[in-house]
DNA sequence: TGCTAAGCGAGACGGTACGTCCCGTCTTAAT
DNA sequence: ATTAAGACGGGACGTACCGTCTCGCTTAGCA
């Protein structure tokens, strides 16, 4: 995953130097701490790690291949809290999503994702590498909150793992980290349901839906509603 | 907000010519479709808008900046839905998030973000041109399901419209857009609430903690639950 | 001259103010002194005169005519010796044309000269203020040496000015000023001759000219001489 | 000399494209002749050249070394002329320096000159590339005279080399070039000598000079001559 | 153990784009 | 009417860095 073992099905010849592999990481994440992802150029890697150019794009095929490497040799992998609380585990959720940005400056995540995306392969890699990880711990987190009966069964739990996952993500990216009692409030909404009484607009609503579809052409929609 | 006017409290002096400001947001938005941010070069804006780096430099005052203006110039309000039927206006929130995704590849948000980072005051604009027009349509939305009293008005306005926005994007960024049923699933959970019975949750969690707190030192944490 | 009359046919409007004139003379010199001519940037001078480039391009066209105003406002115009010693006064014309280095760095006379040479008008003016007071005056040291008889009156007086002005541009444009030794050992072989025998080189030249004549198209060229 | 030999001195990397070298000093050249030294930009020459800036800039340190290369390129070699005739082979001598201002337009050699100036090593080079090679073969005529006795052999021939080259330079720098009549005119001055009486002249100036030692601080300087 | 060739390291290349300096001109307001 | 001064449009600069090519050396595996 962080080895540079990308290009490396070699049969014969003169075996790589595996000192310039670790330089070359280290020397990546000291740059992405110091001047961020945009400002790491490969020119001053291979100077720092005191090597060249090339025998870094032998390993990593373009830069966000060589700083997602670096990153994932740092990351480490989370694990699933199971304090028999349920709701201190999911809240907890926040944390184990936020742990990944005070590893690695937040801005280096945003930039590095902006140029994996344009390359299936490497996206993919960054998913495996940054977001799988933490909600595999979390997924897990919800499974054990549903086979306990806490959570409603039919609850999809990869769903509710997107709205987490995603929350924690966009504070952190608009600059507005979440506190612990912000992520105890919104785990209570998420838990506690926003609607007075779900199933009356639910209700309201097909009533709607079927007098539109009755007045077909006709644009007379009462909207009569509590 | 769009226009250059950053640099443009001007006495005395030439006027700027407008033709090129039009020329330059137009070369910007044209390359940007072609071939995303990252790709976006001054140079090649301002070949194609017939004008010098040096103009478009003294409009804006680097790249990000540059480009969000033309965003800017392409985005257009979005407004509140109102049709009467609260959960498809919520519903609706999500293609209102969504509707700049439509207007400007997603990847260049990305991008485009990752670099505004950096700068607090660019930040700030990209949140005012980007970010808060969606975000206003759809708070007037939950303000007014509130005032019906179809949410329950101890609900966090602006921690909800968080929740929703950022699964928008979270599901943007990272390649699946959210398909309408998904959308309305949704809704339907934070509506409705993940908990079976959100109030026992709520006292199994604080009887554990009262039991840590008696046992202060001791480490006998009794892990029982349901 | 230095005058910036150029442009000063002025009937009415608003009167130039003159300490304009003065404080751009002296921060051209003050720049030229410290940086050269290439690098005196009429953005700098206008700058350091507390005024605006439009300011300067009133008075002078260009750079060459700002800095060749600069210069002729600090050069003094030189005056004929008159020892009664010719052989010392011609000695000293040397000293004359390299007063005019003295007073502004060399290298600056050849770069503003090597753009004066594309505006014959300039080029004019260059050597009006430049060129020929020095050579004025050298030229009465050398006419005064005619009447006395002391130079033979066939002697063209205005080609040995250019042999002894040449030379000493010459040598200051090459970097080895003519010191008073070397100066007296030109004067002395300019006065005196280089030929043993002036009369029979001519009259060789003569004959091998009829002789090439006579034979013509047969190459039999005898190179016969003393 | 004129190739770009500069920073060449290498023992691995990739080997310079000779084409661009060839296509580089070609569009210099061309470029020298339409519009000039000044006007010579490593821009356009780049784009002619139908290469890149950096390309050139590997090659030549500046514009000046640039150009200087394109012109060693041009100019050949000139030879001393024998043709046994003394008078005629000094009398050409000036036709050999002025051959290089037909090969290049005069103005690119002031204008060149006067940037060469401002670094030692490439005014060296200057001298080397432009200067040099006429002096040598004119040197050679001048010592070929003295060797026959046609010349006095106490003339110091390098300062008559510096008198007829800075004659033949001077006259083009300020647009007037010497015509072959002028030119056996001054031959003829500087052979003959322009005093009727050198001798005399000498001892006069000795005779004042000892003079005014004698009186040493008394200024009765007689000024009696004839 | 000696030979061959694959593959390594590092240096330099060709080229894109950058951000800046300065030029010469135009515009407004003041005199 | 003409100035002073600010700002404009644009040409060119010298540089950082990219991704690639070339070289000479190292080393594994076959003979």
């Amino acid at each position: 995953m962080a080895d540079p073992s990308d290009t490396n099905a070699r049969p014969g010849g003169r075996p790589r130097d595996p000192h310039i592999d670790a330089a070359v990481l280290a020397a990546t994440l000291g740059l992405l701490d110091e001047v961020g992802y945009t400002n790491v150029s490969l020119e001053e890697v291979a100077r720092r790690a005191g090597t060249s150019r090339p025998a870094i794009y032998r390993r990593w095929s373009n830069r966000p291949a060589l700083v997602l490497a670096a990153i994932g040799s740092r990351l480490d992998v989370p694990t699933a809290p199971d304090t028999g609380c349920t709701l201190c585990d999911i809240g907890d959720s926040f944390n184990i999503f936020l742990a990944a940005y005070r590893t690695i400056r937040p801005d280096a995540y945003i930039a590095l994702y902006s140029e994996c995306v344009r390359d299936p392969e490497l996206q993919q890699r960054y998913v495996q590498t940054v977001v799988e990880p933490s909600r595999d711990a979390v997924r897990e987190t919800l499974r054990r909150a549903v086979d306990r009966g806490d959570l409603r069964d039919d609850v999809d739990v990869e769903q509710l793992l997107d709205v987490i996952a995603s929350l924690a993500h966009y504070r952190v990216l608009f600059g507005q980290h979440l506190s612990d009692d912000e992520a105890e409030k919104v785990i209570e909404t998420l838990l506690q349901g926003a609607a007075v009484d779900y199933a009356a607009l639910l209700a309201h609503s097909e009533a709607l839906e079927r007098e539109h579809f009755d007045s077909s052409g006709a644009h007379h929609v009462s909207t009569t509603h509590t």
